[in-house]
DNA sequence: CGAGGAGTTGATTCCAATCAATTTCGGTGG
DNA sequence: CCACCGAAATTGATTGGAATCAACTCCTCG
């Protein structure tokens, strides 16, 4: 367990990072190194949550029904990130579902350690609000976004967020992405064709380069020049 | 101060609702029953926030301004809801604005108050807590709503928003509201005119009637079954 | 090697934004 | 009190962007 006392101060294994030994222990640490394969679900929409997930290695995508069955795609996990916490502070049902992108690595967190952690310690208490604070900003403006922007613009942030999310193969400067053409969509919020058409003229402009499924971004100021 | 002690317990006055009088004492409370007119800014985008929003009378837009200039709203406060909290907690510039959208009263807690609270008072966190994470499933059904349903859909939504939010005159049975069409729209996300379309085809099938600028919901149940 | 899923492309439709013109309303000053 | 002004509301015409529908190709995996 040293490794999340290493990491990426950015992400949200910092969360982690301040504890005691005593207060590891407390978390009763639950199927330390569980790896969930591609397309494998960790938990359902309307499902009771008993534990709280914390990624270290892969990426979880977040995702919702909405009308007619359109998924739509509220959050990527990767290294670092927590799933599930909403669920367990308000005590309900889980609001979307969660499944592995490809093959991931977490353990998990039994619910009510996670609650006497919060009860009892302050500092982390102040670190899950802040944290929780952060997801809503993103998500107001993802509202906005969803409400104002075109096709191409929530396709080019869809992107960069890839970039963000999944790096870039050193070798190849390549996304190291394995989403398919319609989940890029469902993180958009668009059909697949427009996303497939969207992502085609950014390959003609040079904006990107396409090799098979592999993404590559060849001019990221340009990119983020769209989503303005 | 009684007052707050004694409030509906779905609202967030619950939150200060077990506290000690030292603990009440300790908030420090500033400006008690402040009163904004109608269309007064309450603080800005970008501004650094100093203080924390009680309110506990009146309505209070939140709102940001999207791509070239399209306003949207991404909440609306009435009694018993807190507003700016979002930024004390992670110690950020506002990243939205807050108005009077009718004559609103108010008290004030000065940040460092509302976070010293916080780190004393376990439970008084657990609140807070619970109420970030509601509002996180709020604007992330949002995301969803905004993404995928029609303008029809999205009208409905928010004059259903409105009827819980500003309640219903007793003797006319009007909504209570004072938002203008364009208001209207910025919640929905669509455009002044769609807004206006889209109520009158309401009025004309019977669901809302229009007086003027109010606006009566004559049946409920139909207005909810445009949302699905 | 077959099958099915993923990706791609073209044609068509249609919803909602935009543009434009009028009417109505609320407030305010003469 | 009323006329007037600007803002808000309304309505119509037009446009355009993106969804939908449909057909086809290309992988990839059992």
């Amino acid at each position: 367990m040293q490794e999340f006392k290493t990491h990426n101060p950015k992400s949200h294994f910092c969360l982690f990072s301040e504890l005691s030994r005593e207060q590891i222990a407390s978390l009763r640490l639950q199927e330390i190194d569980k790896v969930y394969k591609k397309g494998e679900s960790l938990f359902n929409e309307g499902g009771y949550p008993k534990a709280l997930y914390v990624v270290y290695k892969g990426i979880v995508k977040i995702h919702k029904y909405g009308v007619n069955g359109k998924e739509q795609i509220t959050r990527l996990a990767s290294a670092g990130d927590i799933i599930g916490y909403r669920s367990i502070l308000n005590g309900e049902q889980y609001s979307a579902s969660a499944s592995a992108v490809e093959e991931t690595r977490l353990f998990k967190i039994p619910s009510d350690a996670f609650l006497d952690l919060l009860k009892a310690n302050s500092d982390f208490s102040m670190k899950v609000l802040k944290m929780l604070a952060g997801d809503l900003r993103k998500a107001e403006k993802q509202v906005i976004d969803m409400a104002q922007k075109s096709v191409r613009e929530k396709v080019a942030e869809a992107l960069l967020l890839l970039s963000s999310k999944f790096g870039v193969n050193e070798d190849t400067a390549a996304l190291n992405s394995k989403l398919t053409r319609k989940e890029i969509g469902d993180i958009a919020g668009v059909t697949t064709e427009s996303a497939i058409r969207t992502i085609s003229d950014f390959n003609k402009e040079q904006i990107i380069e396409i090799d098979g499924k592999k993404i590559l971004i060849k001019d990221v100021t340009k990119l983020e020049r769209e989503v303005f």
